[in-house]
DNA sequence: GCGCTGATGTCAGTCTCTGTCATCACCTGG
DNA sequence: CCAGGTGATGACAGAGACTGACATCAGCGC
């Protein structure tokens, strides 16, 4: 990450990060399949962040309880995890390059369809299941996109839920 | 497409590709910025699809009006243009390969960011826009599975309406 | 015919990523 | 204490995507 700040994700070769790692280009390659895959190391930890709060909510709770839960949990966590400060300077270098938004991208498509799962393990109908993992990543995306805006204070949960509540106002009775 | 059909993405080299075309590898790079582009040419038009629409839907319009405008113009065209086994094969190839998936989600980005412009530029404040932006691709996105799935006979702008039916559905008045 | 312009070819080179084999530290059983 | 197995690393060679620089050549206006 010094290396993608100081010079660009482009202009920095692997060899350069092996290099700075004390190990051999070979090497790097045998622990990322990618030279973009630094950036994006621990992903499947997040997800199932999200699809645990889903499988252990109680009995009962509505669709609308379970996209909650799942934000709830996935923005405590990436808050805590790492900070603000840490998600601006890792966005910074992703917002920076269109071959790590594509990545970005996946890891966010990977994320709703592990949601998708996870609510259609808890009874929901596939379309419904698809559309609502789809809109949490979407609501996680706006929210983390305002939580790391210059100036921001509020909380990456909070500005979830407020996100949450612009979505049910968007979508009046007479849909269709 | 017939390369890639054949021996998929991965194994089809640019070489091949431009001897198939009677040019040299230096020309292909020129008519494409990349390898995966030749299958995502012409994205800029359809987006212009959807942006039209909103742009032309009459004054007074709600925002999920526009949503719906945008929608089924962006599904009409994707319909009539090439039709359907034509997305299909596409698909199949897309689906394939990893590559291949981030360059589209790229170009849903690009093509929800575009939305989120053109309702913005009608009114719509920006957070409510892009979450809007976001849930147009979603729609899109669902319908497009379902309306290249074997054995479905249904219109993409039917399973589009469908789809944004569901999506209110989803989110009931107790949302947040 | 002259010179301009745009499209293409040619060539050399960089960088990402992969397969293969050698090396070496560390452990384990005899 | 040593033979042999295992896992991580290095060394190399090579394919393939992409870029920059220059040459060529056809078509066009003058």
């Amino acid at each position: 990450m010094e290396l993608f700040a100081e010079d660009g994700f482009e202009a920095t070769t692997v060899a350069a990060i092996a290099e700075r790692a004390g190990v051999t280009e070979r090497t790097f390659f045998r622990y990322f399949t990618d030279k973009r895959e630094v950036l994006f190391a621990g992903e499947e930890e997040f997800e199932g962040v999200f699809v645990d709060a889903i499988a252990a909510a109680p009995e009962g709770t509505s669709l609308n309880g379970l996209l909650v839960a799942a934000l709830d949990a996935g923005g405590r966590v990436l808050q805590d995890l790492r900070g603000r400060d840490f998600a601006r300077a890792r966005n910074d270098i992703i917002t920076a390059n269109e071959q790590l938004q594509e990545r970005e991208l996946l890891k966010l498509a990977k994320l709703s369809r592990a949601v998708t799962a996870a609510l259609v393990a808890r009874g929901a109908g596939q379309v419904p299941a698809r559309l609502a993992g789809d809109l949490v990543v979407s609501v996680f995306g706006a929210a983390f996109a305002r939580w790391v805006a210059p100036g921001e204070t509020r909380d990456l949960v909070e500005l979830q839920r407020d996100g949450l509540a612009a979505v049910s106002e968007l979508t009046p009775v007479e849909a269709g």
